[in-house]
DNA sequence: CAAATAAAGTAAAACGTTTTACTAATTCAA
DNA sequence: TTGAATTAGTAAAACGTTTTACTTTATTTG
């Protein structure tokens, strides 16, 4: 069962392609066509339930109506929750959303990237990686709207929107020296994106600040792709061998391990050993104690993405770009 | 800069368009084209770094590679992982996938629809609500592979992928009373779909198999689009109110309100308060104590959903539909 | 009342591919 | 040595839209 052509309408109503097209597109008005045929069309639009070929549409006016986003992996909640505000905006204002998961390989993300180009997205909105950073200068030369999130890449000159991982970090390390904490450890990732090198930056900085001497011992940098249970037993080995009254977390899976590591060796979370981790996690509020986390502001940071993109496409001139920095909030949870 | 074309190639290379296209789709050997006229274009493809444009490909052919996925929430976790897994396997057969969340409205599901209908999708994984029967049959009507996952729709008459939740419900409430339980609570929502109404006839059934009288009254059906704040409301005044020794969440995200709610009333989980919850999720293993799960098969589904739809896009002939159900694991946690 | 303007609509080109049906030159078989 | 078969390649139509430039008829204006 073929399905209808703009031409199978223009035949029934007796017109031709052309007004039928004009009606569709709200142009009737403009292009003086009656409004007795606008109607008669309309009509027989609705009845026959026609819809558009939007592939058609999009070769003749070359765009597609498509935001392409480009992020590290769907199944993480962090990415999944914003993923579902960027795409709910984005819907109301009659755009859809292609979304795939780099999985932090290079390799995947150029791929990514090259396909959204060859299906005409409309615009990126690209949780980077390093080493991508002429891809997108190419896109950008090519004229496309591009805005990165959460990660910045300092080479590349585009619209960003993200917390304030620094101070959010610096404010973290605060709040255990103000406890009385002296031996303070940070677990993170050893992916070097910027957002990651702030959260590192601030745990420096915030021990420097207060005269604790910074010791590399206390500083776990997890390979981003492997095993959880390689995760765990690196967790293990640095709670067990070293001596810590405070730990924060760069990212909530690193959390999650980590209070696995908590339970199997029967380590409580009080007065005498304090946790804090990066990203929200529904299991954060739920655990005995509740684990204090930063919040990233997820909704503000969508509305922004959203706002900069659909400013930019329908602006044509050169867009002037703009850094946008949310600050991040520290939930402390007894 | 306008993106290369197929024709700028033809003429660098000083060939038709017809012999590059051909060298693009690999039926070069197959029309006759020289060696040497492969190598030369196949050089200046790689060179100028053109890409063919999927758009007018998608329109050509009437294909477009692309696989529509329509879920319920992809900021779920059983979504966004079971999406996760399925993007991956897609991706590794050439096929991108598009995916979109109904938020249970049965207005947003056909809207996904037709926009997928309109992006001539290839083919739709769909887990469906009540209501959107008539949409479905058209895409099937149309000839359009469909695939149903997680829950089935007894009126459309195509392949279904699932895990068997009669069963899981059935012998969890068996674990309970195996336990010694007799006052077996069920915390469930009220959306009409298949999979929700076998977990609750297994709770049914499991009880009236063991000689215990069902109690409409330790049956709680929460309203899927309401406030979690009012979930957390109407489930402490069931644990308040009534004589309970365990209870079964027929969801994921309605446990982790449960939960919410005993740690708020300071209810032990132990010897005379049982949990399971249905759907796996990472607060659960990290819970003091840990909560016991249904754990839906995520691996399998997706395989066994991206193998019908492979099959059923390569066989051209009309497919016998087929339903796959798998079991669903009880893990018992302490 | 002639010329200009407005109203109502249409023909055809273009977007970038794939594919069918064709041509021209060469090789092969008898 | 002829005509059939093979090799190497191409011209042009088609996919379903949008949009430009055009036509025809009716209305207004000076």
């Amino acid at each position: 069962m073929k399905s209808l052509s703009i031409k199978d309408i223009a035949v029934k109503a007796n017109v031709s392609i052309t007004t039928v097209s004009f009606i569709i597109n709200g142009k009737a008005k403009e292009k003086s066509i009656s409004e007795a045929v606008i109607e008669k069309v309309e009509k027989i639009i609705e009845e026959s339930g026609y819809k558009p070929n939007q592939i058609a549409r999009s070769l003749r006016t070359g765009n597609s109506n498509i935001i392409g986003l480009i992020i590290e992996d769907i199944s993480n909640s962090f990415f999944s929750r914003i993923a579902r505000l960027i795409e709910d905006k984005a819907y109301k204002r009659g755009y859809k959303i292609i979304y795939s998961s780099t999985e932090n390989s290079i390799d995947k993300a150029k791929e990514l990237i090259n396909m959204f180009k060859s299906r005409k997205v409309d615009a990126y909105i690209i949780s980077p990686i390093k080493g991508i950073e002429e891809d997108i200068q190419m896109l950008l030369d090519d004229g496309n709207p591009v805005i990165l999130f959460d990660r910045n890449l300092p080479d590349v000159n585009t619209s960003y929107v993200g917390a304030d991982h620094f101070t959010a970090s610096y404010q973290s390390i605060q709040s255990f020296i103000d406890q009385g904490k002296k031996n303070i450890a940070l677990v993170t990732t050893d992916i070097n994106v910027e957002q990651i090198i702030e959260r590192y930056d601030g745990y420096k900085k915030a021990l420097e600040d207060n005269g604790i001497k910074y010791d590399d011992k206390l500083v776990l940098k997890i390979h981003f792709n492997q095993e959880e249970s390689d995760t765990i037993a690196q967790i293990k080995e640095l709670f067990v061998n070293k001596k810590i009254d405070a730990v924060l977390f760069a990212t909530n899976y690193l959390a999650i391990s980590g209070l696995k590591v908590l339970k199997k060796i029967n380590k409580k979370i009080g007065d005498d050993f304090a946790v804090i981790a990066y990203d929200d996690h529904e299991a954060f509020e739920l655990h005995t104690p509740a684990i204090s986390t930063v919040q990233q502001p997820l909704e503000e940071i969508a509305e922004n993405v959203i706002k900069l993109i659909l400013k930019q496409l329908s602006t044509k001139t050169k867009f002037e770009n703009q850094e946008i920095i949310i600050p991040a909030k520290l939930i402390i949870r007894h």
